[in-house]
DNA sequence: GTCCCGATTCTA
DNA sequence: AGAATCGGGACT
């Protein structure tokens, strides 16, 4: 239906990226949802980041190829998904926080954990190569949010002052 | 091994 | 405002 996202489209700055991603389409399998929220997370300079303080186990995706997810647990009940941005090794990503739901059309996909709930994504689905896979990727339907809002992220107690939150 | 905290969500 | 709930990461 639409064109996949190509590694060149996550191998840019992550602000840019971030923006970009309002209005493609999230495919996971059967489930579709047009991308209405995320969150761009700068490991060069954003101490929110998980890989701000360097590499371990866990923050290893991020430090790899642009348009690998990153999947993390958190809270003990809940996953956040994540896109790799810019150059390998620059350890950067876009929290995908929120869709529109497209298919079904009832899911509840505002907000993080419950888009990955709804989506079905789990440690399972951690680095998996979006511009390659066949069933879990991001594709560009040809919409083209009007007005692109931006605010300060959520839930965070570090890089507080950075607006890098996008929603339309 | 121990301890603290977290990119959330739901209830009130 | 508080609870639920547990893995990651820093530190001993």
């Amino acid at each position: 239906m639409g064109k996949k996202l190509t590694r060149s489209f996550f191998n840019r700055p992550t602000i840019e990226v971030a923006k970009d991603l309002l209005g493609k389409y999230l495919i996971k399998g059967n489930f579709v949802g047009e991308i209405n929220e995320v969150e761009a997370y700068d490991g060069a300079i954003d101490p929110a980041c998980h890989s701000f303080n360097g590499k371990t186990k866990r923050t290893e995706v991020m430090f790899g190829k642009p348009g690998v997810s990153y999947v993390y647990f958190i809270y003990g009940m809940y996953h956040c998904f994540n896109v790799v941005t810019e150059k390998k090794g620059n350890g950067c990503a876009v929290l995908i926080r929120g869709v529109k739901p497209i298919s079904p059309t009832n899911l509840k996909t505002n907000g993080p954990g419950k888009l990955c709930r709804a989506f079905n994504i789990t440690k399972k689905d951690n680095c998996i190569d979006l511009c390659t896979s066949k069933n879990f990727y991001i594709e560009d339907r040809k919409v083209i949010p009007k007005i692109i809002k931006t605010s300060k992220r959520i839930g965070i107690n570090k890089g507080k002052n950075f607006e890098w939150r996008f929603y339309y």
